[in-house]
DNA sequence: ATAGTACATTAGAACAGTCGAATATATTTG
DNA sequence: CAAATATATTCGACTGTTCTAATGTACTAT
């Protein structure tokens, strides 16, 4: 019944990759905003330029977004219509219910 | 614009749970075929008992599955919904086209 | 060319995740 | 009760992730 763990490598690839709330929260804003630039990022949210630079890297790396630069700064776009997917997926949270009374 | 950390924590927790070819595996499985008990996951995957435990035990303490004892063993269900649909997302995978040709 | 701005990369410390081995618990059977 | 079976938990080594600070690179403006 093939369950062969390599099947699995690559997309647990990208779900570990949207399993960080900085980087969730990037691909989230990239995903309902289109285009945004890595200060505007630094803007919203608590952390280092360093440190999103790191985070985009993994998002980079892994395929869900892309960058193009414009003149001295640069834009990021979310290329990947699974990691789309799946964030609409996460966030069509209609919680109708009974979960997590374990 | 509403970009707070917070609101991303707890999906961000869900998607690293999901992020882990093992995991991913137990968890598709149990939403293609229902539920299912942790020797048969033993038997499908190269992994030793603990770590079946181990990973159940991740899979739970999020609220994706949930077990039922049945005799000496115990039945694992997903029962999250938001789970579902992201599996559901991660693998409806009729690839049209062009992604990471970074 | 120099300085400023925007972003990326590296380094290393702190922390979290993973795995196998051993041990513990719950249930069934004799 | 003792032994067997199914699963869970704990331990410790190892590996991977994340963060901050420092440095590097690319572009723009003067």
């Amino acid at each position: 019944m093939n369950m062969k763990k390599t099947n699995y490598e690559e997309p647990a690839e990208l779900l570990k990759a949207l399993g960080h709330p900085v980087r969730l929260c990037i691909v989230k804003g990239l995903s309902s905003k289109g285009r945004c630039n890595v200060s505007y990022m630094e803007e919203c949210m608590e952390i280092s330029q360093s440190g999103i630079s790191q985070h985009l890297a993994k998002l980079r790396n892994v395929g869900i977004v892309k960058g193009y630069r414009s003149g001295n700064e640069i834009y990021y776009e979310l290329v990947s219509e699974q990691a789309k997917k799946i964030i609409d997926a996460v966030f069509s949270n209609e919680n109708s219910g009974l979960e997590k009374d374990n």
